[in-house]
DNA sequence: ACACTGATTATAAACATTACAAAGTAATAA
DNA sequence: TTATTACTTTGTAATGTTTATAATCAGTGT
């Protein structure tokens, strides 16, 4: 499965033009295998065993080189570092309000919100996004006990 | 209009038992009048003439105050800095792509998607958010032209 | 072998935000 | 009124994320 969108992936970044770095294919690997949207700091201390001399900056370099070629995405939220995604298919995400989580789900796509907001407003619409927030399954349980 | 919005907004201050200082004052009077969704250095810069000696910590403390009190709603972007609105009633915003303006614009809230993505997920949910991205009216005529 | 381009590293800098201690101000109780 | 208390502001230091810079390194092509 990952096997497969990680060769997809390496396709890309040489159709691009863009080299294959070790550093970056790691991260872009690391990415791959994650469910969990992790930051750029997450990253950098998940690969510090396998590269113990990479700087941060690699891992943010080569964030922006993946974004700008369409492979990852960038989703910030209200706390302060940006998360990274590289399940670039439509979907939203449900985020937690007590543990942070991100989970993927998927909705059909808002076309109608944006083609009123493109009449309403005169704006040439790009794209959209949305999160949900709430409480997951597991912080329900642990407040539920507290009570 | 805005005269009516800042005093039911000082009213719910009181109700919450938070004193109404000058500079509090003065926050939550620019952010009413402001129709542009400031950071807290924008309403730093555009305070400093009326309270010269106001500290930036001043502005960052009481825009938390009258958020956790629900007067305000915190915004943040792909950007570096959080932007502020007061405007409480539902409400989405667009944002251009190229000059970062930021627009109001009204549609019914997304109630299914939210029920929809309880069921799926199993979370309750709480709230969501939604951003539309696109190129405004001005930025359009621009682009335009150097073409 | 050599030059060229891009990548990485290490470090410094920028920037927004928060933490903290001291001084100030308003509200309350004695 | 005075004392006490709680809250606010101020100024500054600290934190944390991200970006910029310069030097070094690696791979490619001539």
């Amino acid at each position: 499965m990952t096997e497969k969108r990680l060769n997809q992936a390496l396709a890309t970044l040489k159709e691009s033009g863009v080299r294959i770095t070790p550093q970056r294919h790691a991260v872009l690997e690391y990415l791959i295998n994650s469910m969990t949207h992790p930051t750029a700091d997450d990253i950098y201390k998940a690969l510090e065993n396998k590269f113990p001399n990479m700087s941060v900056a690699t891992v943010y370099n080569n964030l922006r080189v993946l974004r700008e070629i369409g492979l990852v995405r960038e989703l910030t939220y209200g706390d302060s570092s940006s998360r990274f995604d590289c399940n670039m298919t439509d979907h939203y995400h449900i985020i937690c309000n007590s543990c942070g989580k991100i989970v993927d789900f998927h909705y059909p796509t808002l076309d109608e919100v944006e083609a009123l907001a493109e009449q309403v407003t005169g704006f040439e619409v790009s794209h959209h996004r949305m999160e949900i927030y709430g409480t997951c399954n597991e912080c329900q349980k642990v407040e539920s006990k507290n009570h």
